[in-house]
DNA sequence: AAATTCTCCTGAAGGC
DNA sequence: TGCCTTCAGGAGAATT
């Protein structure tokens, strides 16, 4: 599934295919997406140059002139650039069409979305009220340990929260935790300044890593669904319960969250 | 305000 | 082999 890297992937991989180009035609085969495709899309596509492709959050913002189409791949969408002449396969939602490629759109679980925003992206309701970027600044262990003050909520929870931060996925937080040493119950409001540093630094240093092989993604682009690729060989929770843990040799615990498959070693993470 | 639950959807996995 | 059931999961919306 799409995390923040690989939609940071996904970004770097089709901005110099379509930075710069003209829209020809937009084809919409299923409005049905997490929202409908909005009808005005075409139109106000078709004619105008892409002006840049950046991402905030998990949103993809492809800029035209006088505005911003939002895309966003939910669980299971992805985006490659194909030839005019490949035939759309099942799932292929979108298609936005230059003079000698396609940015295509492919969702089978129909999560993500394609929609359009006039004038200033940041302007639009779901790019509003978002936490900071996972990998800036202003994500620190001071800011965590602020925010959490008095909550109550498991601070896995808590740290997947959009409002918090953005971008950190199930699987990330809980390997960020694990990497931590905390416990993903722990009340967020009970975890002290240096754990909290401690939790950032793992987010950090997860996500980096996990764009760094991004890139092996980004090779394989243009490729049918490369998706257990990149960081399925160095999970150390995820996915892996009742297993080993493999710093200590405890068991791997799995427990549900907040509706989320949540895995931790109990003897390492407290 | 914060916390919890519900919701969209399909493919994969498990049961029989 | 095949049909039926269960379930994961991003994140906004609805509800408590």
């Amino acid at each position: 599934m799409p995390e923040l890297p690989e939609v940071e992937t996904t970004r770097r991989g089709i901005e110099p295919h379509i930075c710069g180009k003209i829209v020809d035609e937009v084809i919409v085969r299923q409005p049905q997406l997490r929202w409908p495709v909005p009808s005005l899309l075409a139109d106000r596509l078709v004619g105008n140059a892409i002006l840049s492709v950046n991402r905030r959050a998990k949103y993809l913002l492809i800029a035209i002139d006088g505005g911003t189409m939002i895309m966003h791949l939910g669980m299971s969408g992805s985006l490659r650039m194909v030839t005019a002449d490949t035939p759309p396969g099942k799932h292929d939602h979108v298609d936005i069409c230059f003079q000698e490629s396609v940015l295509r759109f492919h969702d089978p679980r129909r999560f993500g979305a394609v929609l359009w925003v006039d004038g200033d992206p940041m302007g639009h309701k779901l790019l509003q009220q978002l936490g900071p970027e996972p990998l800036s600044g202003a994500f620190d262990g001071e800011y965590l340990h602020r925010l959490a003050r008095g909550r109550k909520s498991a601070v896995k929870t808590f740290l997947m929260n959009g409002h918090v931060v953005v971008g950190v996925g199930n699987i990330y937080a809980n390997e960020a935790l694990f990497q931590a040493g905390i416990h993903p119950k722990t009340a967020a409001g009970k975890i002290s300044i240096n754990r909290y540093e401690r939790l950032v630094e793992a987010v950090k240093a997860v996500l980096t890593e996990a764009i760094k092989q991004g890139g092996t993604t980004l090779r394989d682009f243009t490729r049918e669904d490369g998706k257990p690729g990149y960081f399925a060989q160095q999970l150390n929770v995820y996915g892996r319960g009742g297993a080993n843990c493999l710093v200590c040799g405890g068991v791997i615990k799995e427990i549900r969250l907040g509706q989320r498959s949540t895995f931790y070693c109990s003897n390492c993470q407290n």
